[in-house]
DNA sequence: CAGCATGCTGTACGTATGTATAGGCTGCTC
DNA sequence: GAGCAGCCTATACATACGTACAGCATGCTG
């Protein structure tokens, strides 16, 4: 699905931008490198996103925007519950993927924003829950927590012996809930979670 | 006490390196950068470590060194409680932190080194605590997600308003508690670090 | 004091990279 | 069919980078 031949170079080239990023980092990817990706020219893409840094902009409107209509369509469907939401952004493609870990790593404007979003949305979810720290903070820790296993999925894929991390959701999932208490996700969401893990491998199993 | 003019110069050309490689990432550090930043010739580099790739597995010895002598001396003290030992990686000089968590995502060899140690001192510490997920997996989950704060420092730091993460550790720490089950920790440990918190603000009160 | 190793610098070279420019091909419009 | 706009390529250029090399100062050794 993802790469064919059917979509127009311009999207392409983006595609192709994202994997670069995603795979050297900002700074080592080469527009030469992503041209060939692309199957282009190194001027087309010029071309199109006018520098380098036109490009990886475009990569970070993109990305946005993908996790924007992401998050909406799942408050649509009311199931806005955390980990639905974060299963969404595991399911993302790829390219997409592997640029977003990037890009919070290098600190590009948009990463900055889907954590910021997330935070807040985090913080929302929480509500009142008591603890030791302000629900503001343990926001924030929730979410490098749950984002640290994106950014360092290639560690994880490895020693989990796959070739993505999402070759491993629901062993993912299973070991999130044992790690994460219980006791700040609103009640019964635990369960729920449990349950949508145990219909998700039936369903694979088919 | 850091980049002090005391050191030689190959020391000082490593801590360059380290900070460069961290803020710049891997690619993005060049050798006239780091000479620069060390306040010697791009010769020197070159003299002392051959290639940038030479300069950037020494900077991976370094790191390596650093966090091995640091699980150590937890060790010989007794108290491996995962914690107070992730507390000293905490410690780290900021340089080191930047690097450690640069180099995660650009994939050295250290860095992945340093993460499957991480994950089988985290797999023996939380013994066999039962669970949805098997101890290894819950291991590699719960690594990946303390990391995570390391590794997206930045964004954790520009939330929290501060100029780094060593700045807030009590916060985070009781945040992290919040986050994490104690269903996973060894009986007591919760405790254990809720009290060395506290003394922790007492002797910084003073 | 001659010889030499060590730490360090200045200069130079080949290459890769981002970018600018000129031009070609296709398909549409009048 | 002339003209033109959009998509695409080949070539060229300036720059920054990693690296090689020759040389200078210092201090130690015989």
């Amino acid at each position: 699905m993802p790469h064919s031949d059917d979509l127009t170079a311009r999207a392409r080239i983006r595609d192709a931008a994202l994997a670069e990023f995603g795979t050297q980092g900002i700074a080592g990817a080469t527009i030469r490198g992503i041209a060939k990706r692309a199957g282009v020219s190194p001027a087309l893409v010029q071309h199109h996103f006018g520098t380098k840094e036109g490009l990886r902009a475009a990569c970070d409107d993109h990305v946005l925007e993908y996790y924007r209509s992401t998050t909406e369509t799942a408050f649509e469907r009311g199931h806005i519950s955390d980990s639905s939401f974060l299963a969404k952004i595991y399911d993302s493609s790829q390219p997409v993927l592997d640029y977003l870990a990037r890009a919070l790593v290098d600190g590009t404007p948009a990463a900055a924003t889907v954590f910021d979003e997330m935070v807040n949305l985090t913080e929302r979810y929480f509500a009142d829950r008591p603890g030791l720290a302000d629900a503001r903070t343990r926001a924030i820790v929730y979410t490098s927590m749950r984002l640290g296993g994106l950014v360092l999925h290639q560690h994880v894929a490895r020693l989990l012996d796959v070739e993505s991390i999402t070759d491993a959701g629901p062993q993912l999932g299973r070991a999130t809930l044992d790690v994460v208490s219980p006791d700040i996700l609103p009640d019964g969401v635990a369960d729920q979670i449990r349950k949508a893990l145990d219909n998700y491998e039936k369903e694979e199993d088919r």
